[in-house]
DNA sequence: TATTGTTATACTCTATAACTATA
DNA sequence: TATAGTTATAGAGTATAACAATA
């Protein structure tokens, strides 16, 4: 099996991917609906809620945004709405540090509850302790390789629509 | 616990989140790339090559899409670049049905050894064969419980951002 | 020179509603 | 009346490149 996908593996491939693409769609109607959030703007605020203290913006970005005009995009959003703050970096001039205000966490907390409903019905209703134990493993492990992995800097041929 | 999840399933949840994202970002770049097709459009393509048959539109918006002039914006793009074309339903006269030709098959083929080879070493390169069979297994089902689920016409309060 | 962040801009994609035509 | 598909249009989001300021 040196090139290619054995059959069993395409299933899964596909099967994740759709699975993936269902919840995400599920979870930002939610989010949307009930904070007026997109998934973006959720992973940020969670992310800024996680690390109490202050991130810059490129440690914000990283995992999240793709580029870096993308987050100054989304950061004035969320500043606009009154959930962050952006304020100069003491050590590096250079940085902008990023901080959650009190509304910010206040609408986390408000829009949490019914993230949590969604994932639970659609994700996890299906599943056992065992599957959650196995599930929660593997994607713990394929997360880290994918993090370690070099950002592939491929770009061969390019044709058509 | 019968509200909010378990700390192993919030960790579970997001790491299945950000591994479908970076998955999904990766395999992006190499469609772009190489074949100049968004995920979308990859999918649309692969449904259609899988039903050798003809599909409607609305069949072939069954999941990968969630509103009809996504579809339509779509199917333009594709029957533009010659990879499907649409033609009248002789069933029923409202209905369209979508063939691909054989360029979109061919660009299938062409895109297809890169798309399984992201897969491979992103997904598949960190996990052993049980860890492939309980994935496989657990998706599968997560995907069609997914699936029953009523398209959950919430939108309970609406506020901020 | 390299890095942090912003801005301007163009582009892709999606969703809503109005519309046509057929069942 | 309900359904299939299209169109017009507006809005959200992203990426690229050029830019300013600091390391």
């Amino acid at each position: 099996m040196d090139e290619g996908l054995a059959p069993d593996q395409l299933q899964t491939y596909f099967a994740l991917m759709e699975a993936a693409g269902l919840l995400q769609h599920h979870v930002e109607q939610q989010l949307r609906a009930e904070g007026g959030l997109s998934y973006v703007q959720f992973q940020l605020l969670a992310r800024l809620a996680d690390a109490k203290g202050r991130l810059s913006m490129t440690e914000l970005a990283d995992g999240v945004v793709y580029s870096r005009s993308g987050l100054t995009y989304q950061a004035g959003l969320l500043e606009k709405a009154g959930l962050i703050t952006r304020g100069p970096c003491p050590d590096d001039e250079r940085a902008t540090l990023v901080t959650i205000t009190d509304d910010g966490l206040a609408l986390l907390q408000r829009v949490l509850p019914g993230h949590v409903r969604v994932t639970r019905e659609l994700l996890f209703a299906p599943l056992g302790p065992d599957d959650l134990r196995h599930l929660g493993d593997i994607m713990a492990r394929v997360r880290d390789h994918m993090r370690t992995q070099p950002p592939r800097s491929a770009a061969p041929r390019k044709r058509r629509a």
